[in-house]
DNA sequence: GTGGTCTAGACCACA
DNA sequence: GTGGTCTAGACCACT
């Protein structure tokens, strides 16, 4: 995975993660690989690895069995939740700042469906 | 204005000029505040008031003469080329992500058009 | 039972056994599961129980019969001094930890009569 | 400051720099201490001083400026609504306790009037 | 083996 | 100078 070094690295792969999880990669109540394992896999250093789990777990998406390892809760719903939780959160965003530079809705939609012709 | 804590002050206020400039509140060639003045609109150090400036000038937006002032480059085209480029950044930044939560681009025009209803 | 994740789960069961001790759900010369069962009631590792019967043992509130089980020590005073000794430990942390913030004994006993009432 | 091994350094410097704001050494609004002077005043390591101001930041005591310093929320209410939430939290904890021993609020009382007196 | 904590030292961006 | 991030390496308690 290659990282962008404008944001830190704990949040991409928390990011990363978290789409993996979405897009059904990682399933609810899977175990997460160890913090030493996620390091390797990630090719970060163990410290990040605990950020990055600390994250996920303040977020309500995983707990921690203190010896025995991360986990991601184990509810169906999470998954929706967690998908339309980052989309709205991106929808707003996007939205909010493309009425500030002044397109309508409309507008937006004409671009979309442009940008999807290419 | 409110400043965000995750993303650098300067880089927000910059964003915040070339909407203005985008939106009709500032126009091609006219003269931006004073360093001074602008630290105290925005409430910021003065000393990021001039990253601010050196940004703007380093996008072509903005150019300088020594011991009057800053002013906008006085072209009418900048304020379209602005909006596209802005506008570009946003969607593809907002398409990618969705499309990696798994939204199609007609998933997204619904999302949008059910957005604008309430 | 639920278990407070910001504590070792081996001394939660510790003060759940002493308490239940104390207010005499298990009395003097009783016979505790065995180390297998015990995991069973609590939901924890084995290993955990082998650590809360230690732990015991070292405090001198149970012993051994190898081959045969762990008991309670059969002393009625065991209840009493027990109870004195949990009741102390949390007498004085609780008053220097309220003094500290500021309140006196007096404030100490309104908040707890205030309490009483709800 | 003398540490308890038993609870990490971290948790121990923020109970006590809530201490100092309860009991009003630090007031609403001060600026706090550099991480790396808190790093020197108590005798630990920069990156635990982060995670100290971090803490504190999520907990709503303290916002924190970038490249400026870390300042406690300039609320005067932020000092009552602390301590009566430590107090709270001592008090159920405690009671709660208590009463699973088989004391009962007037027993508590009586303990804390023979304590006084000693 | 697992997570949690801590130290040491370094680099960077921000104000 | 300030906070933020990251690496490296170590130790410990828990399961």
């Amino acid at each position: 995975m290659k990282f962008n070094t404008a944001t830190p690295i704990y949040q991409q792969v928390v990011a990363d993660l978290k789409k993996k999880i979405v897009n059904g990669t990682i399933h609810p109540g899977d175990k997460l690989p160890s913090g030493r394992d996620l390091a390797v896999e990630y090719k970060i250093n163990p410290n990040t690895s605990s950020r990055v789990y600390a994250l996920l777990e303040e977020q309500g998406i995983t707990y921690t069995k203190r010896g025995i390892g991360t986990f991601v809760i184990d509810d169906e719903n999470i998954v929706d939740i967690l998908k339309e939780e980052m989309a709205n959160h991106l929808l707003t965003f996007f939205m909010n700042n493309m009425h500030e530079l002044g397109y309508s809705s409309d507008d937006i939609i004409d671009l979309i469906r442009r940008n999807e012709k290419c």
